[in-house]
DNA sequence: ACCTCTATCTTGACAGTGTCAGGATGAAGC
DNA sequence: GCTTCATCCTGACACTGTCAAGATAGAGGT
């Protein structure tokens, strides 16, 4: 507990936490690294040394992100149906409640140039959640063009409610809503 | 045709081009304001005069941005078949057109905090983009959700294309990637 | 005990950025 | 010709990311 000491501890992730903030109170495109290391009550080069620089620091914050991505999908389908139907809805619902509850890291992840997004590690997170997606689609009799429909889907409600641009849906009280997210994300891949 | 007056004549114009060709080849988290004045051949301190600051240049791109997204609307359907459905599958093939045209610019537009949104003509010109979709969707009988459900596919497939994560849609050919979309843009909105 | 080695963090410097204050220029109106 | 004013420039400031060089402390060997 003291925070004085020359040799943090566990800086690295302390960074990642103080850049999260960061970025979510920030935006961005104002997000910057000295402010990040004054949160974090260190020098402005200390994030240097673990990430090489800022590039390397959003890089490892979009990879948490993309784990935190799947884990709010995974936390819909722990409640929804086990049909696969039911949990390819709830996969996409889980894709609107990430980009609602952390729009800044949603950002960063699909919106962003800033992170290293041929870094293995990003790849590898990335494909993760594509691959989860796709394993659903097929477990519907899906191919490879009913998992673009449905990504594009769940990503353009995504998008477009964390941005604040669709006043009507944002509007209604929750389940309404989850129920019309619903109905727009069974259209967009076929009838069983 | 002389580059070397002190009052240029058409500063403002030329300084909304220098910054769309800026922000095409450096993106939007790179869009520099002194570079923008390079690139036009005046001082770094000259946009100040026209756009007030960094925001405004990038708010009066943002309004130039939205009215060229109609155009690339318009384009399409100026050669479609005139029925409210082709119509509005036209709409939504031109708001990918756009996307992939104009990648700096839709992210500039649809998914970045920098030019100001208050701003009465960027409110004005994103109005105007909304109502035309509002008034396809309800030619062909749908209302607010139904725009809400559209939008979303639309927006959701041109935005991962322009991003480059749909390598599969991106893979075909023109003509068979747009029956494809089409074909999502259709299961969009209720059937006649 | 001491001594090195190494990872970790700090300090200082540099070029580049946005923004402001003040000055220079030249076109238009009287 | 003189004034006026929009237009554009120069110079300064604080802030940013990045690099080089130094300070610190923990670990491991002798």
């Amino acid at each position: 507990m003291d925070d004085h000491r020359y040799h943090h501890g566990d800086l690295r992730a302390a960074l990642l936490a103080a850049a999260e903030a960061e970025l979510s109170e920030k935006g961005i495109e104002a997000f910057s690294l000295r402010s990040v290391a004054k949160r974090a009550g260190v020098s402005h080069a200390a994030p240097a040394h673990h990430f090489g620089d800022a590039r390397g620091l959003l890089t490892a914050l979009a990879v948490a992100g993309f784990r935190r991505f799947l884990a709010t999908q995974h936390q819909r389908e722990a409640v929804a149906d086990p049909t696969p139907r039911a949990q390819l809805v709830a996969a996409g619902l889980g894709y609107v409640d990430f980009a609602l509850a952390y729009p800044a890291l949603f950002r960063l992840i699909f919106s962003s140039d800033r992170p290293d997004f041929t870094d293995p590690a990003l790849c590898q997170a990335g494909d993760a959640a594509y691959a989860h997606l796709a394993d659903q689609v097929t477990a519907v009799g899906g191919g490879a063009l009913e998992t673009a429909a449905v990504w594009a889907t769940a990503h353009g409600l995504a998008d477009l409610l964390a941005a604040g641009r669709l006043k009507t849906l944002a509007a209604l009280p929750p389940e309404s809503r989850d129920s019309a997210l619903a109905a727009a994300l069974m259209r967009s891949f076929p009838a069983p």
